[in-house]
DNA sequence: TGACAAACATACCGACTGGTCTGTACTTTT
DNA sequence: AAAAGTACAGACCAGTCGGTATGTTTGTCA
């Protein structure tokens, strides 16, 4: 949807709606007949746009894992090396970007945004404690911590490629997280 | 400032000249008087204010450090509970909000920002490097990796304090980095 | 004391914002 | 076929934005 483009480009405050309907190539009436106001298009964005996104991303592939540090690596690069590739690594993370704009501003995206991240985090705890019950993991490590680090490594890698603009950087510290999760193992 | 505080609150691009002159309880010749524009105010609170928190806060106390995993540790674990304490950590780290507001919409804004962020990684590269030589931190890690997972964390682990709005997940967060500079540990 | 410039204050401008209003083409129901 | 409802279109609104033009005070030096 252009309107995710906008936002994603400009931020949510900063996404202009007449921009969005030029782009859209619909009307103001048209975008107003469908969405209630400008919030409720941004909601919308999260929901059925940035929500599918993480889901296909991050955790459907991560879900069922048996050996969640190879898999994780794995998701790491491939998607540190498709973003640098696509070029959309300078714009950071959708879903973090609209985190860090509108969480404290709006209850509505904080409620949607913190349910997704918090999604997130659960279903890594539970693929990492899985793990440790197979082996895979030490058995000294809390799940839910390294789960909450690795999410908060994903906002600071993405963060680190967009405010530094540098491929090499957001590769090295892709690797540096791919040395953390190694250091999970048994 | 109040720049300073309205830039924090509502971002750069939602921050209002209006809300600051009033907040400041001047005017805006007064304003104008003294900065070209919007964006100079905002260049000149990064220069003035941002990069010298961070001097403070991250690179002063660290940057003659003998032991940098003990006294990491002890910074994150500091500045964690003084910004749960002060209730900051809902409004995230101003240097990552500007960075991740402003680094793709505008050349100054990125390249200052990105200066403090190079500045703090190499300072605590050169400190892992001397850790290396004293045999605090392992040889086989790099110091430049380390250093960039150090920092990009930092990002993580403050904006998933301000998008969850929870002190407990900002804490563990926290105890999770501890956990990864423990493991650099010879 | 007078000249002059720096340091403000006040009033205001045009551009743009999100949002609304009325009108209209088309579809579905009766 | 008449009536009713839906899905837009596009002009238009009040408000806010960053920015400016001009007036007024204040401090400094001759």
């Amino acid at each position: 949807m252009a309107a995710f483009a906008e936002f994603y480009k400009n931020g949510f405050q900063g996404g202009s709606l007449n921009h969005i309907v030029e782009a859209a190539g619909i009307t103001k009436g048209a975008l107003f007949h469908h969405f209630a106001g400008k919030q409720e298009l941004g909601y919308a964005v999260v929901d059925e746009i940035v929500g599918p996104i993480l889901q296909e991303r991050w955790l459907t592939p991560l879900a069922n894992s048996k050996d969640p540090i190879t898999d994780l690596k794995q998701a790491f690069r491939q998607y540190i090396k498709a973003d640098i590739e696509s070029g959309h690594f300078v714009q950071g993370c959708p879903l973090n970007n609209l985190a860090q704009e509108m969480s404290p501003l709006d209850e509505e995206f904080h409620a949607r945004i913190d349910k997704l991240y918090d999604t997130w985090r659960k279903t890594y705890t539970a693929v990492f404690a899985n793990a440790i019950k197979s082996g895979k993991v030490r058995k000294n490590i809390s799940p839910r911590s390294a789960a909450t680090l690795v999410v908060a490594s994903q906002m600071g890698i993405w963060g680190t490629g967009k405010s530094s603009r540098s491929a090499e950087l957001m590769t090295q510290a892709g690797e540096a997280i791919c040395g953390y999760l190694d250091s999970l193992k048994p």
